[in-house]
DNA sequence: GCCCCCATGTTGCCGCCGTCAACATGTTCG
DNA sequence: CGAACATGTTGACGGCGGCAACATGGGGGC
């Protein structure tokens, strides 16, 4: 058996376990498991069966193609996220350090689980099922987040939440392509301390303020000699 | 002949047309259309050799393997962004405005050829091939820009470099998967536009300036009630 | 000017894959 | 107890990537 206990069970599909222990589950794992071994292209249903040890046609009393179960690997992967986003920033009440926690989540969520990342944001997929309720859910809170952020200065909530998105994704995209040197993000913890000082690097005028302290904003108006790059001292 | 005129013959390969035209141009593009209409997975060699009008097995007398006409493509891309990205930088004096250009010129280019971009950042090659010509002399000009941002501050140009990079990367990519409205994005001149609005939202305290005007950096102090979402006045 | 060689293209084959249809089995419930 | 249904199996089909063996024709050596 290959179904090992990490899984989560995910608590909203049958739970009868007629003749494998759970299959839905020992599938998805071991898609998981191929895609994070060859990548995208190295993903088979069959092998997948194979390494469930059932037939090479039983995936397909649980999925329809190929595609739903990637797409069911995404949906778990938006949940996640969510989840993760949610949590990073209901430990802050400032609105841009709001805004921060959600990147620096998204970003650890990606080192976490690259191959959900990785699948969530699959071209495959792309305009296909643009549905999942969790990338929804993902979305509205870092539109929400970015709403606080611009407050009443006039500016487009969704154009701030996109330049905030395209950062994180960005980076995230770089850090799991193998682009940014090992030293810098070989573990989620380097990951996320890059994160954040990827972002604190780009903290802009729109923003008006200076990451690490609102009060001294007057520093942010000529080249720190020095305190830049501001150890993130444990916030939270 | 499938062969359309805009094939750049691309100047570094056998020349002698000995049966069919240029073959190894035709499947490149036939490959490149493929890709265009259904993504990465509804390329086939198969497919790319029955547009070119010649036999299953023909594509490999180009091309060991699939692999390899994928590098063809992303090596293609890759000189491509590095011109495109050479010529926007040579257009401005000032750092901050060189940088600027590099990544208002790195969305434009993966909006131009939006399957070069999917290529050159498939994970598929990914690891394999990191060693594009192309790609070192694009991030080599991204990393001498990011040098003259961060001067003498003492800041770590690879990071400050990473940091531009992930911003314009992420857009790119968010813009590619369809995740912008297509108002914002549905043309490359929009997603042209979009990208500097969104670089111009993240300028922040590292390069302490605003992006319209050096002289009036007093107004990154606070948010601005107006004048915000600078229209991109021809810069260049 | 001739001929041979090799680059180019073809045919045929293999195994793997996704997917479907037909069949088998075991569980649940009337 | 038996029927209906969920689950898993077997076998088949066409498409694909890739290899080997064969065909061809153009250009360079003589």
């Amino acid at each position: 058996m290959f179904v090992h206990p990490g899984v989560v069970p995910s608590a909203d599909e049958p739970r009868h376990a007629y003749h494998h222990g759970d299959l839905r589950a020992a599938l998805l794992d071991a898609a998981v498991a191929l895609i994070a071994e060859g990548g995208l292209p190295a993903l088979s249903l069959r092998e997948c069966a194979r390494r469930a040890g059932v037939s090479h046609a039983a995936p397909y009393r649980h999925f329809v193609d190929k595609d739903a179960l990637l797409l069911a690997i995404a949906r778990q992967g938006f949940e996640w996220l969510a989840d993760a986003a949610e949590a990073a920033m209901a430990r802050h009440k400032d609105p841009v350090e709001r805004l921060d926690a959600y990147g620096v989540a998204y970003v650890r969520f990606a080192a976490d689980h690259p191959v959900h990342h990785r699948v969530m944001f699959s071209a495959s997929l792309g305009t296909a099922a643009h549905e999942h309720e969790g990338e929804d859910r993902a979305f509205d809170l870092l539109l929400a987040a970015a709403r606080d952020v611009v407050g009443a200065s006039g500016a487009d909530p969704l154009e701030a939440a996109l330049a905030a998105w395209s950062l994180t994704h960005g980076l995230t995209m770089l850090i799991l392509d193998g682009r940014v040197p090992a030293r810098l993000a070989g573990t989620p913890a380097q990951a996320e301390a890059l994160a954040r000082r990827v972002i604190a690097q780009w903290r802009g005028p729109l923003l008006a303020r200076v990451v690490e302290d609102p009060s001294n904003a007057s520093t942010s108006r000529r080249v720190p000699s020095g305190g830049r790059r501001p150890k993130p001292k444990s916030r939270g």
